[in-house]
DNA sequence: GGCCAGGACACCA
DNA sequence: TGGTGTCATGGC
C-alpha cells in the first residue's frame, strides 16, 4: 500500500493530474479505447477525427456504416479491418441491447457489466476495464503494458504475470476509489511514453526516488 | 529502414 | 493453460 501510493504521488507531483480520458462523451470514450489496442494515440485521434468529420461518431452511424467506409475512416488507427468489425460489433451490440445507449449499459453494477463487455469480439479485459473506469467511472484497475514494464523495473512485479494478477495486485493494494484508479493508469502511461522504453535505461528516469524502489526490493 | 505503439484473438501443443 | 503468429498505420 505505502509503495504504490508514494509512487503515485511521486508520478502526480512531477506531471499533475492528467484529466483522463481524453474524449467528448462515454461513447468516444469507448471508441477510443478499442481504436488505441496495441497503437499510439496520435493515430486514434486521427480515426476519431475522420470519425467525426463524417457524422459518424455514434453507435447508429458506426452500426449502419457500410464495412469498407467504416474501414476507410478508421485506417490512421491501423488494424483496421479488425477495429472497424470490433467497432461494428460493439455499436450493434448497444443498438440491439441498449437503444444504442452506452450510458444505460454503463448503469449496471461493475461486474456483471465487465463480464458482459468481455462477451463481445474484440473485447479483451484492458478494454473493458478502461470502459468500466473511464467511461462508467467503475473502479477497476487498468493494466497495460506500460503497467507491466514499469512495475516489473520497478522490481514490484516479477514480469510474466498474467493480467488478473497484475490487476489484483494493484486492486488488493490501493482502496477502491476510481478516481484514484483514473488518475495512477493515466500517469502511468504518461510517465512511460517518455520513460520506459523497451530497452530499460534508469538512469534515463527523471524519477529518481522511484528507481530508487528497485534497488531497496532487489 | 527498423523500431515501437495505451491488445485481442485464433491456433496449436 | 501457455506460447506464438497475425493484424497495419504512422512517428521518430
Amino acid at each position: 500500500m505505502t509503495q504504490l501510493r508514494s509512487i503515485y504521488q511521486l508520478l502526480l507531483d512531477r506531471y499533475g493530474p492528467q484529466h483522463w480520458w481524453p474524449a467528448e462523451t462515454p461513447f468516444e470514450m469507448a471508441i477510443g479505447a478499442i481504436l488505441t489496442q496495441n497503437t499510439n494515440w496520435p493515430n486514434v485521434e486521427k480515426a476519431i477525427a475522420n470519425l467525426r468529420d463524417a457524422a459518424a461518431l455514434s453507435s447508429e452511424a458506426i452500426c449502419f456504416l457500410p464495412r469498407l467506409d467504416l474501414e476507410s475512416l478508421i485506417r490512421p488507427s491501423g488494424f483496421f479491418r479488425q477495429k472497424a468489425e470490433r467497432l461494428a460489433l460493439f455499436s450493434c451490440y448497444l443498438h440491439d441491447h441498449y437503444q444504442g445507449n452506452l450510458e444505460l449499459m454503463l448503469q449496471q453494477p461493475p461486474e456483471p457489466l465487465r463480464r458482459e463487455l468481455l462477451t463481445l469480439k474484440g473485447i479483451g479485459p484492458e478494454t473493458a476495464d478502461s470502459i468500466l473506469l473511464y467511461a462508467g467511472g467503475h473502479p477497476s484497475f487498468v493494466v497495460d503494458a506500460y503497467t507491466d514494464r514499469l512495475f516489473s523495473r520497478l522490481g514490484l512485479l516479477a514480469g510474466g504475470e498474467n493480467y488478473q494478477d497484475i490487476q489484483a495486485f494493484f486492486m488488493q493494494r490501493l482502496p477502491r476509489e476510481a478516481q484514484l484508479f483514473n488518475e495512477f493508469h493515466a500517469l502511468i502511461v504518461s510517465h512511460c511514453k517518455q520513460h520506459c522504453r523497451k530497452q530499460p535505461r534508469c538512469s534515463d528516469c527523471p524519477l529518481e526516488k522511484i528507481c530508487r524502489f528497485r534497488q531497496l526490493s532487489s
